[in-house]
RNA sequence: GGCCCCGUCGUCUAGUGGUUAGGACACAGGCCUUUCACGCCUGCGGCACGGGUUCGAGUCCCGUCGGGGUCACCA
């Protein structure tokens, strides 16, 4: 039999960390075993602007890599995909429960109900409805329409015996059918409930797996109730342990940002990630942009495979030592049975470490392309990008090395993609490098006469011929490469200084140096 | 509160009766070094607790404690 996973997100307008995490799993499960991944959307209670709420989340998960077989724009033989163009099947559904005698009308007004539930927990006693509102027979349900009365469908729950599920992550499970309530599965308007279309539409679907959040491990029995009514083979089941917030066991949850930003390593994040929103001008609702949601990642230039990476180890493992794979590898690898049964918290950090490791593994040629669109958008390039931006980009982009963590931190090094005449000197950095030393000036005037006269401009040249200069002078070479750092980039950090001159070239680089010289001449060290 | 799940360094984890409890991230110190990164070396740090079972328990059983989830005419 084909293995058939499914994913089933509402269109809440984002893609969140957990949520992936168990869209991941799903997909990975399907792909290992050549199943099929199946998307479906929950939209049973909103009807507004599905599509516009959906858009996030489907992007989020092809820029992922977890590409559904059915589902959203694909189609497939077992569609429609959004459970509010499938409404007719629940009601089949309910009234196949209802002949069978598994579910009831239930005249009860909610506030009748709510009494009764009440006074249960009043009296401290577990609550099991009186049914005294039931209805099985079109004579009842006339007896109760005559009072004016509305009716939901319930199910109607065993009341003895136990049911045990074989999870497949936690193995066997038992509950006690006299726990379970008398679930509403049908509303008094017609609409149906979540379980119930669930249940149905897994059915109708033929999921073969269902892999979700623990959350819904709770759940389970009233669906397996609802399936078994219906006589439906039910799937196997396995419950994930939700990803936790930072440094926490408390599922994470997309409304508890205030709480997160107290997290010094999450908060960190956020403003790396603001810092580039804001050189691109990229709008920053903190809904939206904050890093529980995938989109984060993507706007500031996380590449997807470390993102991937990092969400598939958080629960899951191979061995002892393996910690980095591309998604073909955990394709070829990922089971079930090594999925942890213990909640894991979300740690930026380590995010972040994977991100440099998968940055690291980064052919020149796909960062260049990669950053190229963040030096667009600061307008700092040009769009298209001629061939000479493109051999600057791919220059700084080598001797930057390691020191771009994602796409968006070309623009820590804007000086090279500035003129000339409109780079902004840090007056800090002029004042501690150029203004106080006594004979900095001195010292760059002078080595802007070697400058002009090396030959070739490389880095291998100019280093040779600062270690000369610096001989002659009989000074340390920090105390010329600090100032001249300033003078050509008029920042204190950088690049290499080598390969900071010979990217920049000769001409920019004395354009530079004549400017912070004026700069310091015109308001010297007061 | 009832029911259910979970409990190995700060974090992610390996561990399926015999290990000096391993790795990764983070952290601390050092090396490298022109800044910032990278890299390298060293170090710190853990089986929640209590009873069993066993020659032997992180691993099995019971209990306690702790954390979490769920108990809607939400999904």
């Amino acid at each position: 039999m084909t293995v058939r996973t499914r994913f089933a997100p509402s269109p809440t307008g984002y893609l969140h960390i957990g949520g992936v995490r168990t869209a991941l799993f799903c997909w990975l499960f399907a792909e290992r075993h050549a199943g099929r991944f199946i998307l479906r959307i929950d939209d049973t209670d909103q009807q507004r602007n599905v599509q516009e709420a959906l858009r996030p989340i489907l992007e989020g998960l092809k820029w992922l890599g977890i590409d559904w077989d059915e589902g959203p724009e694909v189609g497939g033989p077992y569609g429609p995909y959004y459970q509010s163009e499938r409404t007719e099947l629940y009601e089949a559904a309910v009234e196949e429960l209802l002949r069978r005698g598994f579910a009831y009308r239930d005249y009860a007004t909610p506030e009748e109900f709510q009494a009764e539930r009440e006074a249960a927990q009043a009296d401290k006693r577990e609550f099991v409805y009186s049914r005294r509102w039931m209805a099985e027979t079109p004579a009842d349900y006339a007896r109760f329409e005559a009072e004016g009365r509305q009716s939901v469908v319930r199910l109607k729950m065993p009341r003895e015996g136990s049911l045990t599920i074989n999870d497949l992550i936690r193995g066997q499970v038992e509950f006690q059918w006299a726990r379970e309530q008398d679930h509403v599965i049908q509303r008094a308007d017609g609409s149906c409930l979540y379980h119930l279309a669930n249940v149905v539409d897994d059915q109708a679907m033929r999921i073969t797996h269902v892999i979700r959040a623990e959350e819904h491990l709770s759940n389970t029995p009233r669906q397996v109730f609802i399936g078994r009514s219906l006589g439906y083979e039910m799937p196997e089941y396995a419950h994930l342990p939700f990803v936790a917030e930072p440094g926490s066991k408390v599922k994470l949850s997309k409304r508890k940002l205030d709480k997160y930003l107290k997290n010094r390593d999450f908060a960190d994040l956020l403003d790396h990630g603001r810092r580039i929103a804001e050189a691109i001008g990229l709008e920053t609702r903190p809904e939206e942009f904050n890093p529980v949601v995938v989109d984060f990642y993507r706007e500031i230039g996380f590449l997807s495979e470390a993102i991937v990476n990092y969400l598939a180890l958080l629960g899951w493992s191979l061995d002892d030592r393996t910690e980095h794979f591309r998604p073909s590898e955990l394709v070829q690898h990922f089971s079930l049975d090594r999925v942890n049964r213990a909640p894991a918290s979300f740690d930026p950090v380590k995010l972040q470490a994977f991100q440099d490791y998968h940055m690291q593994q980064l052919p020149l040629a796909d960062k260049t392309v990669m950053v190229l669109p963040y030096l667009q958008r600061a307008g700092r390039a040009p769009a298209p990008a001629g061939a000479d931006v493109e051999t600057r980009v791919t220059q700084v982009l080598q001797a930057a090395g390691d020191r771009i963590k994602v796409a968006g931190d070309i623009l820590d090094y804007d000086e090279f993609f500035t003129p000339d005449d409109a780079l902004v000197f840090d007056e800090k950095a002029i004042d501690k490098r150029l203004r106080k030393p006594a004979d900095a000036v001195g010292l760059l005037g002078r080595f802007r006469a070697v400058l002009a006269e090396c030959e070739p401009f490389d880095a291998a040249t100019l280093d040779a011929q600062l270690h000369g200069f610096v001989e002659v002078e009989g000074i340390q070479i920090g105390q010329m490469i600090h100032a001249l750092r300033v003078a050509v980039t008029g920042k204190s950090v950088g690049l290499g200084m080598f390969d900071t001159l010979a990217i920049l070239g000769r001409e920019s680089c004395l354009a530079r140096i004549d400017r912070a010289l004026q700069l310091v001449q015109n308001r010297p060290a007061g």
